[in-house]
DNA sequence: GTCTATAACGAGATAGAC
DNA sequence: GTCTATCTCGTTATAGAC
């Protein structure tokens, strides 16, 4: 992430940028003062507007640059030829998975959906860039699978959304339980995955899986 | 709505409370001021705090007795004895496609994400009485019917995920794109949620469907 | 129950020194 | 590039008349 030419410049802004999307994740982007973020970069808040000329451009280059790259792996899985159609369609599920739970880029959707009506242009970029491309990976990989007669005549345009509905779902599930005592073991994500993709799999390839056979996690 | 007895009390504070209620969702809870809420309702804006100690409590009362009903539906729908174990499960879907595209508390979730780290109460309140229970219903549905023997022994945990997850994701994309002029034709609600209720009966049945045989909307 | 008026505060943003 | 100081405006909330 470090500039390599000086090592310096640019790398203020780049830490801006990821402590700024995690408290517009967390606390919404009303939720989210320039004196809060400048506290947690450890300046002041004017030194905030030498970077960003105003919280409405902060926090669109959250969101457009948040998202950059977060489809490379995907498309990679999509173009591995060593994979069979039903393995692709488990590495995609795996990956979407990870990076709805380990990255800042799946959370954004419920807070784009906040902001939408006030800034579309973001929403626009969100849904374009992320969610359309999203969909456009899955579906091909689902049609070729039905092309080459792997898959069965699915809908894949409903099945896109079986796959990553929940996902999304559950991401939002951890946020709404994250100040529980026990909200880890309400939304037992890992052991639903495997349940997850083995239905998925189910759907599009008509084999009928041992249900027993499930991640203990 | 009105109040048989009187005409009068008790009305402009429901009045608030779904006014309030549709401006907290569209805006999240810090986009929306008590100036804003006043102007919708018609009265001032010292008005309110007649009618609500403050912010807090009006957003609390909102969400707390925005889900109160809303699952008696549902339970209907489960103690149903006219109905086969695949017929219970459509009927379930249909109100929960129904629950989150028509009425408001559907569209909660995103914005109990938002303010759960500022109002916990408000998340545990509405993760116990409307998440959970809806939980509690589905998986007690699916179980009745792999114990009859109707449905196959399935992940019923994970299959709850696969039935609302995409519901509410919908319901989150509708909102992203609602500034969009072709917003309508990019989530195709109505078509998918035939798909889904379809796929979801062949996990719990084994049956597959004629796949052509999708509504057309 | 609604109003006008205002208090008390925090927000986004700017000016200018260093 | 960061700072102190400040401007202006919008925010929640209260006081008290009607």
């Amino acid at each position: 992430m470090v500039d390599l030419e000086s090592g310096k410049s640019g790398d203020r802004r780049a830490e801006i940028l990821a402590l700024a999307t995690d408290a517009f994740l967390t606390h919404g982007y009303s939720g989210t003062s320039m004196a809060d973020l400048a506290g947690a970069v450890g300046i002041r808040k004017a030194s905030l507007y030498h970077h960003f000329p105003s919280k409405h451009d902060l926090f669109v280059a959250c969101v457009s640059e948040g998202f950059l790259g977060a489809l490379k792996r995907l498309e990679d899985i999509r173009d591995d030829p060593n994979l069979s159609d039903p393995d692709r369609i488990r590495a995609a599920m795996e990956e979407i998975y990870r990076v709805n739970t380990t990255t800042v880029v799946g959370r954004m959707a419920p807070l784009i959906a906040e902001v939408a009506p006030r800034i579309p242009e973001v929403a626009r970029a969100f849904y374009d860039g992320f969610i359309a491309r999203h969909y456009g990976l899955l579906t091909g990989m689902i049609e070729d699978g039905i092309a080459r007669g792997c898959f069965l005549p699915v809908d894949a345009v409903a099945l896109r959304q079986l796959i990553i509905g929940p996902v999304v779902f559950m991401q939002m599930e951890r946020e709404i339980t994250a100040t529980f005592a026990d909200g880890e073991a309400l939304v037992p994500i890992r052991r639903i995955r495997e349940s997850h993709i083995s239905m998925v799999l189910q759907l599009l390839t008509g084999a009928t899986p041992a249900f027993g056979d499930v991640a203990k996690d």
